[in-house]
DNA sequence: GAGTTTGAAACT
DNA sequence: CAGTTTCAAACTC
């Protein structure tokens, strides 16, 4: 009964939203937001650029792979444990994967149910309109005759790798722009307000042809560092100045007979300042991508400097207000809205967390391919609710994750990023994302987004483990240490050692099996008979492994090269400690699930 | 396209 | 506040 319920009122939302889409569209007609045409960049490979760069595809120092999936179990910040055991924790957590995966089958045969009940109780659906809840191929398809109705949008391919949603469309308001009209940048909703005026101003006054905006995004993230400050969200790294015409094709269908713009120039490339692109002067387009990249020093200048207040310069394309209140005076006509064809693919969140990019950048979802999505103009007093109490959760929340810093000039992450297992070297990290070297606010581990090609890139590859190729043999674990080694060790055996029991005492939040583990694990390192004699060796050894050596710590270790042999040993007791543990912890959880009613 | 990995956001 | 869970994007195959 309950699915029932649940089916008939999702069923409503999701014909409600269509019918808000609808108006919406409309909306945006009447007052003629959207131009005759539009230009989509798109790269169409969002993940060209690793792939072209062999030696971007590294693997994490951290060999412990065994262990990704069961980060629960760690002790401490400091110890991972890791073993067989993780076999009887995968039952465990496995049990509720399959109750996820439940749940979202149920809820995607929903979905399914849903778009067949939309599809056959609204068979004229308006081309014109993006309905969420459509599926993908229903959305392209009503896209693209969007496209071929009343406008022509030229998709810029294989320029660059850009983060996939930055390839949005910009809507340009003017009716063929054309030198002679008077052309207003929209923006793309994603896009800093700041950017859009700037280029606006270079257009309008500069004579620029129009379809010089082509290079919009390169020049954008000349302009802004590429990213945008006011939402934080991440632009990628720039076009090389002065290369690469991107690649103009036509989204439109062949039917259409308006031929793409010319190849764009580059009105603005001299804004280009530093980073790396001004010293990649190759230029052909393909040297430029195999060689640099994303988190390329940005390329920073002062123009960032314009970025507050400026949400509301374009007339219509009002971002919504921080605070509700002064929200609902002024009338939202239209909202901002994700452009069409980009957009999240939230399931679960409804579009009303910061997991979902749009509803965190401020925009309502338009086009997005989110399921149940309540980030609308027919759910605006939710959407502003949840705004509300996100801000006061967190008033930073909606802010800029980048701010530049006084002294460098350079953006940063203002909170830092956490990254242990990318090496700060994918788009998981959001620095690297943003083409921004991390901070001193990130806290990630082995990061080597620092700026410094060289280093970043002449990683020696070790690629990981398969899952079938992990073997627990002591090669295959590593601890992944955060801190070093001496410090973890050094209140067990170091010359004030604490009293065991007290140490455990310190993990307060651990609950009694994982202090006894800890317990167990401290006390075989310290019963070790060669631990007491060797210990400043091991923990040069063991930092020097986790890269935490000083200088003076290697020349130390460098006179005492010949007793490595005995730290290496250390490790291996160390990891002999943890095996006894954790197949007792295997134990302790076949008991635990076995007696589980 | 399905499945996995990842780290931010959310939750407790 | 730290540890854990949830989430959606990035990534892999
Ligand atoms: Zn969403
Ligand atoms: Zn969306
Ligand atoms: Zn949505
Ligand atoms: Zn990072
Ligand atoms: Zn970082
Ligand atoms: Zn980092």
């Amino acid at each position: 009964m309950e699915g029932i319920d649940q089916h008939m009122q999702q069923q409503q939302e999701q014909l409600q939203q269509q019918l808000q889409q609808q108006q919406q569209q409309l909306d945006i007609e009447q007052h003629g937001v959207v131009g005759d045409e539009s230009i989509i960049m798109d790269s169409g490979q969002p993940h060209l650029l690793p792939q072209l760069i062999p030696d971007l595809t590294v693997q994490t120092n951290i060999v412990d792979t065994s262990m990704e999936q069961h980060d629960d179990l760690s002790l401490d910040s400091s110890i991972n444990m890791s073993s067989e055991a993780p076999m009887i924790l995968d039952q465990l957590s496995s049990n509720r994967y399959n109750l996820d995966q439940q749940q979202q089958q149920q809820q995607q045969q929903q979905h399914q149910m849903i778009n067949n009940i939309v599809k056959s109780t609204t068979p004229s659906v308006n081309n014109n309109s993006n309905s969420n809840g459509i599926s993908h191929h229903q959305q392209q398809h009503n896209n693209n005759n969007n496209n071929n109705i009343n406008s022509t949008s030229y998709t810029i391919r294989g320029a660059h790798a850009t983060p996939s949603l930055n390839n949005l469309p910009l809507i340009i308001k003017g009716k063929d722009a054309t030198p002679s009209t008077t052309t207003t940048i929209l923006g793309n909703g994603f896009m800093n307000p700041s950017i859009t005026s700037s280029l606006n101003q270079m257009i309008n006054t500069q004579n620029t042809t129009p379809t010089t905006l082509s290079p919009y995004y390169s020049s954008a993230q000349q302009l802004t560092g590429q990213m945008n400050p006011t939402n934080g969200f991440v632009v990628p790294s720039a076009l090389p100045p002065s290369t690469s015409s991107p690649v103009l094709t036509s989204v439109s269908t062949p039917s259409s007979n308006i031929p793409p713009p010319p190849p764009p120039s580059l009105p603005i490339s001299t804004s280009t300042v530093g980073g790396k692109r001004t010293s990649s002067t190759t230029p052909s387009p393909s040297s430029s991508r195999s060689g640099t990249p994303p988190p390329s020093s940005p390329a920073l200048t002062s123009t960032t400097s314009t970025t507050t207040n400026n949400n509301n310069i374009n007339n219509n394309n009002t971002v919504l207000n921080s605070d509700g209140a002064s929200q609902q005076q002024q009338p939202i006509i239209p909202t901002p809205v994700v452009p069409p064809r980009k957009g999240c693919h939230c399931k679960n969140s409804k579009c009303l967390k910061l997991y979902c990019e749009c509803f965190a950048n401020k925009l309502l979802c338009n086009g997005c391919h989110c399921f149940g999505c309540h980030n609308n103009d027919a759910n605006i007093e939710v959407v502003q609710r949840s705004r509300s109490n996100i801000l006061e959760r967190n008033p930073e929340a909606f802010n800029p994750k980048f701010k530049q810093k006084e002294e460098t000039k350079q953006h940063k992450h203002t909170k830092g990023c956490h990254c242990r297992k990318s090496e700060c070297l994918k788009k998981y990290c959001e620095c690297f994302q943003a083409g921004i070297p991390c901070g001193e606010h990130c806290k990630c581990i082995d990061c080597r987004n620092t700026g410094e090609d060289i280093k970043e890139r002449s990683k020696p590859k070790e690629q990981p483990l398969k899952k079938e190729e992990r073997k627990p043999t002591a090669t295959a674990i590593a601890i992944p240490i955060t801190k070093p080694a001496s410090s973890i060790i050094a209140p067990v055996i170091g010359d004030g050692a604490t009293n065991l029991t007290d140490i455990i005492k310190s993990y307060t939040s651990l609950d009694k099996m994982a202090q006894y583990c800890i317990y167990d694990i401290l006390s075989t390192v310290k019963d070790h008979p060669e631990v007491m004699q060797t210990k400043q060796q091991i923990s040069l050894q063991c930092d020097e492994d986790l890269g935490f050596q000083t200088e003076q710590q290697q020349n130390n270790n460098h006179e005492n090269n010949n007793n490595n042999h005995i730290a290496d040993e250390f490790k291996e007791t160390f990891i002999q400690a943890e095996f006894k543990l954790l197949s007792r912890l295997s134990n302790f959880l076949k008991e635990m699930i076995d007696h589980t009613p």
